[in-house]
DNA sequence: TAACGTCCGATTGTCGGACAATAAGAACAT
DNA sequence: ATGTTCTTATTGTCCGACAATCGGACGTTA
């Protein structure tokens, strides 16, 4: 009884789960080895299930599978991450510009709200709220770009970079800058501009990279000494 | 003895690969179940390896895994190619810009030689050959694309429309004209003329959507017969 | 001491067997 | 025709096992 709602889910599904989150978040270390025995004690699930949810992260690349080795945290180059911050940077673009073209008078509203809430939870400083309040802005984007497969891939290039940015990022000067161009690309939404809004969104994600760029060097120092 | 070569495979990639290019040779039909005991008599592997196998081309889309229904062939609805060819649009059109910019001599002389047997092959009506050359011509771009990202998303998008294409599809009038597309391509690339060799790019992904669309149409009306 | 060969412990890759839970279809009753 | 119960095929999950392999510790030799 009491099996009301779809959470149903198997396990392998919830170790997948709470492996991602883990992973975003940053508990483990660039390089880590993930040793079987030890995920299958801590989460409490057999090895046969385990090794179906890294495979599956695995796929996602959120993990390396090294033959004979096993599984470990892979060590993103730079090239790497810039690859992806331009692939982003073209993706965002076009989904911005799509949703200019699509979205509808209510989810302006949501963007709106959002926009607001963002100005408010600037000047906390909390990054938790800020985080989400970009979340939320963008899957209402996301949303109404109209094509899942962007959609699809744009979220798995945003786990990956969540998952760079874990350790060692959230420049203090980027938070003002942030809520700036989230409002340009707001407005221009609003007025449904599709390429001022892809320009906007793609110089947001250009500066991101920036951004990155330099935190990822200090990160280099940090190894080197 | 004999372990020269990096072939070492493991048992689950072995399995992942053969189930993969099955899927893609359209040697299972859109929506059938996929038994695993049947699977794994076949192949000759565990239910283990074979699961983990399977878990890794859910997470590419290959197949879907309905909850205690286990694994099964995808339906691709009209949209969700749709989306697909938008996509791959977009990416071939930067790919083809990038290489533009990027590709030395040597590779440029590759492409040349490529095209050169495509209009040999288009001929012969070999359309073994002629996806081969296809093949060729896109590795060549994508390795020079410049981005590694870039290339790995439109792997993973040819792979879902070559699978939906291995029924029902080339149609014959398409061939001279995908020869067309592919040789004016090449001279963008050859003049290094990025705006040009997108253009074309996407016109040329464009095209294959609309040929598509039609033998999709009818593809249903063969299912409602 | 530096290069080399050998051994050893830890861990993976793989297998087979087991069994409860579930979905789908068949048989049945209303 | 609709609803109920039974049956069966199949999945989801766990366990235990064992050879293969890797990396490091150790000892040997030049």
């Amino acid at each position: 009884m009491m099996d009301l709602r779809v959470s149903r889910k198997t396990v392998q599904q919830g170790t997948f789960e709470k492996l991602k989150d883990a992973i975003l978040a940053g508990v483990f270390q660039p390089g880590e080895r993930l040793v079987e025995a030890n995920l299958c004690e801590q989460l409490g699930v057999s090895r046969a299930s385990l090794r179906e949810a890294l495979r599956s992260l695995q796929s996602e690349r959120l993990i390396d599978f090294i033959p004979n080795r096993g599984p470990q945290i892979p060590v993103l180059s730079w090239k790497e991450a810039e690859d992806i911050y331009d692939l982003r940077a073209l993706l965002e673009g076009e989904a911005a510009a799509r949703c200019a073209s699509a979205i509808g008078d209510h989810d302006i509203s949501s963007l709106s709200a959002t926009v607001h809430t963002l100005r408010r939870v600037v000047k906390t400083n909390n990054s938790a709220d800020k985080l989400k309040c970009a979340t939320a802005f963008y899957d209402v984007l996301l949303h109404n770009c109209g094509n899942e497969m962007i959609k699809q891939t744009l979220n798995g290039l945003h786990a990956r970079i969540n998952f760079l940015r874990a350790r060692s990022m959230s420049l203090p000067g980027r938070t003002k800058a942030s809520y700036e161009e989230m409002n340009a690309l707001y407005l221009a939404i609003k007025d449904r501009d599709p390429k001022a809004a892809r320009k906007i969104a793609q110089q947001h994600v250009q500066n991101a990279r920036e951004a990155a760029r330099e935190a990822f060097k200090e990160g280099q120092k940090d190894n080197e000494a």
